[in-house]
DNA sequence: CTAACGTTTGTCCAACCGGTCAAAATTTTG
DNA sequence: CAAAATTTTGACCGGTTGGACAAACGTTAG
């Protein structure tokens, strides 16, 4: 399946580190078709045959940044546990996710990018392991629905939800900036967010009587 | 601002919604610089001068596109209206928009690649009409609140998450399919998420006390 | 010093893409 | 029917882009 262990100097370690930082920023800013090599080149502050060293072919940057994407894009999902008060869980989880969107906006843009697309590159990944992993954790969250913890609903959805209203802040930030307006679009938004999505959720999933 | 009325023949009408029609289901699938005149012409089934001869760059057919798709994308937001139940108006909107969702993702598509690119081309319309019409809402909602109609919270970001979380079935829609698998993902996974989505805002929104 | 290896760059190419143009085909009008 | 106006097309163009390549540069080890 995988290149067996590339075995790589650390001067290609640290090129290639370079190369998918730059690549970050102009995927996520002008997509997979939008971005050009020499973009990400002179980004990275090299010449285009010289990144064309370290990654053979433009697809190969962008792949490369999906596989590590997706390990730490589900981290906070996998961290949800059911050792804990379903209500902190599910709390925790909306934060952490809120903070993802805050300080890895890039990688969430990058993601619907492909997602928007119809995820041509990442359609296995998601039929497999994100499923298997949703899955699982909705089969939590239904324990805790039985067990009397939380209202009873689709936990599919609620993970759904979960995902559209955090990552938004990353991925339609522009639209939210502007509507709320210089005033009340500053750094704080992320804060409000925060508040408004805890009562929301906590309210909206609170166990009826 | 606008050409004054420009006197068009009944066969320029139908082949500019020709390729309306088309353009929209090429930039929503592959975005505005991953799609080519070419694919446009193609899936409006005439040959490219052709095409240019109805709209003379590429740019005309998308901004025409956005144009009419901001009019129809923010209808429901106009119909929420004071005069009903709260509640009832919350939920109809969120119904509205999910069905738009379910029957528009096209453009729902179109809309979300344009914002993630930063909405280069529509900026001035988010920071004019849309926030002013946000603004207006926003109102509303406050008056509800201070009725005690419904829970005070923040009213610009309970839109935001109306928006985030209905649109999700249409920008993510892949990904939504995939996780729910064969069996929960066929048609049915609109009316779970209305399901889902009219519990989570009715619950979390009722006034406390 | 020099051979070997890894790195960097200038140059080039073929494919693609947005758009032009003039001529041909078609439709409309008198 | 014939002239005028509109619509359609093939051929073409200049700029961009992904990628190839060989030569140059630098570094390390014998």
């Amino acid at each position: 399946m995988e290149s067996p262990a590339p075995r790589r100097t650390r001067i290609q370690q640290e090129k290639r580190e370079l190369i998918l930082e730059a690549a970050l920023e102009v995927f996520s800013a002008n997509g997979f078709r939008g971005s050009t090599i020499d973009q990400i080149a002179e980004a990275a502050g090299m010449s285009k045959p010289n990144l064309l060293y370290y990654f053979r072919r433009k697809e190969d940057i962008h792949e490369t940044l999906m596989q590590r994407l997706l390990d730490t894009w589900l981290a906070p999902l996998r961290e949800l546990d059911d050792i804990g008060d379903p209500m902190t869980e599910l709390r925790s989880y909306i934060r952490r996710k809120l903070e993802m969107a805050r300080d890895f906006p890039r990688e969430s843009r990058l993601f619907a990018n492909e997602i928007l697309q119809g995820a041509p590159r990442i359609m296995p990944l998601l039929e497999g392991e994100l499923k298997t992993l949703v899955d699982e954790k909705a089969t939590v969250i239904k324990g805790w629905m039985r067990a009397g913890k939380i209202a009873r609903t689709d936990p599919w959805h609620l993970i759904f939800s979960i995902w559209a209203t955090t990552q938004h802040y990353a991925d339609f930030d522009v639209q939210v900036r502007a509507v709320l307006g210089i005033d009340r679009g500053g750094d704080g938004r992320f804060e409000d967010a925060a508040r408004f999505l805890e009562q929301l959720f906590i309210e909206g999933l609170k166990p009826k009587a």
